[in-house]
DNA sequence: AAGTCGGGGCA
DNA sequence: TGCCCAGACTT
């Protein structure tokens, strides 16, 4: 038996039972994929429920705003895959009366994605003959064929893209490519594989020599930058604070926050009483702080480290603009916000 | 080609 | 702690 044929029988006997593995409707499974990009299949699930049943449509969703997409994606993490969500359903509603593109060419113009999600939408809805190569194939090729060509380097992609093409079965595109990433999610893990039982073993490289902890090679580190965040959470009379929009082009873009102070280090009360004067947000103002968190709570981020303190302000007067806890609540936030809005005690 | 973009799970 | 996850986009 070839290597094929091998993992879509092992795919037979061991694959999980996941929603979008039960419909051809491109929509659907065009939802599914973008959430499960950089996600695990345990972490994606919840939100792909979620968003099918708030939009069962591509209608639906082109005309939510959002806001309330992004509020939806909440916690989800990598929030351009949203934004580009929503654009790309207003796209098909309204530029192509919400019928999917279904080519892989077509398909791969789309705001969002990309080669892995083009072929898995138009071999899982459409049965077109395009081979999907995501993290777990990498994996598995990278093992079996043992093959050190660094998988994120532009000869590595290439070249496993054309791996993966040649090894497509070609009557049954669909299940093949479901079959070497479900192998790969489950059978052929990053950690601990299981070698023993595996029905690759004889014919594996990496297994033979000896080198399954050596594949597949990944170039470089992400370097992490350590970042300063003082957050101010306003309390004025009638227990409303202030919230602002993130629009600039960074991380958390269009989610909303309490107002922010950043600075180079980790300020103590006395420095931070000194240095908030200066900031454009309190306008030369001086206020009561109260630290509500003594140690830094740090969130960390694949590439960022962010330090932060929040800043607690009761105020005497009522403040304009500022929003109830109820309304907070409809915000689209980062995940340090929403821990700190769970935790905290708004008096409403 | 390298950097950026989240949050959670795991050894 | 460091690495990985049904990657894509920007610089």
């Amino acid at each position: 038996m070839n290597f094929s044929k091998i993992i879509i029988n092992w795919y037979s006997a061991h694959k999980r039972d996941l929603p979008w593995r039960k419909t051809q409707n491109p929509y659907h499974i065009w939802l599914s994929e973008i959430i499960l990009q950089q996600t695990q299949v345990k972490q994606g699930l919840p939100y792909y429920l979620k968003f099918v049943e708030v939009f069962p449509t591509v209608f639906d969703l082109a005309d939510s705003d959002e806001q309330k997409v992004l509020k939806l994606w909440q916690g989800l993490g990598y929030y351009s895959r949203a934004r580009n969500l929503h654009f790309t359903a207003k796209y098909i509603a309204e530029e192509l009366n919400g019928n999917f593109p279904n080519t892989y060419k077509d398909i791969v113009k789309l705001k969002g994605v990309g080669d892995y999600t083009a072929s898995a939408i138009a071999s899982f809805a459409f049965s077109e003959v395009t081979a999907v190569v995501d993290g777990n194939v990498y994996r598995v090729l990278s093992r079996y064929f043992g093959i050190d060509t660094p998988i994120n380097s532009t000869q590595g992609i290439k070249g496993f893209k054309a791996l993966a093409t040649e090894l497509i079965d070609k009557k049954q595109p669909a299940k093949f490519n479901q079959a070497i990433m479900e192998f790969g999610a489950q059978q052929c893990k990053p950690k601990n594989p299981y070698c023993i039982i595996c029905p690759l073993q004889e014919k594996c490289v990496a297994f033979q020599t000896n080198k399954i902890e050596n594949l597949p090679v990944k170039l470089k580190k992400t370097k992490v930058r350590n970042r300063f965040f003082n957050y101010l959470v306003f309390l004025d009379a009638n227990h409303k604070t202030l919230v602002e929009k993130r629009t600039k082009k960074g991380i958390w873009q269009n989610l909303y926050q309490f107002p922010l102070i950043e600075s180079e280090k980790s300020l103590s009360i006395d420095e931070f009483e000194t240095f908030s004067k200066s900031s454009e947000i309190l306008n030369g103002k001086t206020f009561d702080f109260n630290l509500y968190n003594e140690a830094d709570i740090i969130h960390k981020l694949s590439h960022q480290h962010l330090h932060t303190k929040f800043w607690i302000i009761q105020l005497e007067g009522e403040l304009e603009n500022a929003v109830s806890y109820s309304e907070l609540k409809e915000f689209p936030v980062p995940a340090l916000i929403g821990e700190f809005i769970s935790k905290f005690k708004f008096k409403n």
